[in-house]
DNA sequence: ACCTGAACACCGTTCAAGT
DNA sequence: ACCTGAACACCGTTCAAGT
């Protein structure tokens, strides 16, 4: 008999699963090379599938750079949720911003392939991803708030838009991003 | 005897320049309308010419977008000089850069094309009429230092960086672009 | 000189055939 | 089921022919 019945889907073939970490590997270092200016074919040739494979994957080019960025929420929300139980004073936000620009920069050539991707869309998770973050954003505005840190009225919005300015000033190279982030925790600072 | 005999070009002929300034305003009112979705195929049946004439006036769709933007600096420079001259407390830069977000908020669709046609730069002019921003943007900057309205190490860097980040969240929706400015003006004031 | 638009080039995406 | 790659579609740009 076979080993399973669940109406649950089954586990994917082991060559499937392995076409699919090819692909996302070649597109996550093309992207870092080149940004935006790589196409759907020099992936599929970098990952040694044929160009249907890749859309089997993905559906579309935008789907393809929206999973490759998928490591950086992973990272960010891991690192947030360390910065959140670790700090002492009101400093956690300020710290989990640096770490959006220090990541944002670490890749820039993926941040530039988000953000000409989406058309409207911001530079922000989706999903679960994007609720687990806001969750943790929160406590970490409440603490600030609580030693005094942080203006009264500063929120979750407040942060979102700042990542997508620090994403931009990096993307376009129109400033030092960390000046940026100087202004910005400044005027979030309460009186 | 023809009119003129100077080495320098002659003015275009009538037909010419009206085909530019019909090229323009087509494409402005597209891109209005659409963003950065509008086809160069469409700018040229809206203005009534063929694509050849389009390309003819514009080398390639990037120096189109740009052209049609040209107003936009030239508002916004006509801006400053008044602020400049008739602000009488510190808080010219400040107007300055509430005006940046106006102008980029009421064409949106313009904005988006512009950062879109752009690879890797901002949405900052270019040439000479930079260079001018630029001056007036210095002015501005002093006299808020001198009333005290301003941080000492405040910039032009820092304008620019700003408009980006303003072009930005307008582009994307990612937030209110005022509650941006308040938390930047707000970085931007001494202490 | 300038205008026209058919044709080309490039690249994202599809799908019939193969395994 | 999944893979392949030739072919299609779309759109920016060119250029030979026309005025």
């Amino acid at each position: 008999m076979p080993t399973e019945s669940t109406p649950a889907r089954r586990a994917p073939r082991a060559d499937v699963a392995r076409n699919r970490a090819r692909i996302l590997e070649a597109a996550r270092m093309l992207f870092a090379e080149r940004g935006n200016a790589v196409q759907m074919h020099e992936v599929a040739s970098a990952a040694g599938v044929g160009i249907g494979t890749v859309y089997r994957h993905f559906a579309a080019r935008e789907a393809l750079i929206e999973a490759a960025a998928e490591h950086r929420f992973a990272d960010i929300e891991e690192f947030a949720q360390s910065v959140c139980l670790a700090d002492t004073h009101g400093q956690g936000l300020a710290r989990y911003l640096r770490h959006v620009g220090e990541v944002l920069e670490r890749d820039r050539g993926l941040t530039s392939a988000i953000e000409a991707a989406r058309g409207a869309a911001g530079s922000e998770p989706r999903g679960e991803a994007r609720a687990r973050l806001e969750e943790v954003i929160g406590r970490l505005i409440e603490r600030g708030q609580a030693a005094g840190a942080l203006r009264p009225d500063c929120a979750v919005a407040d942060v979102y838009m700042i990542s997508g300015c620090l994403s931009s000033v990096i993307r376009t190279r129109s400033g030092d991003w960390r000046r940026l982030l100087d202004l910005v925790v400044d005027g979030l600072r309460p009186r």
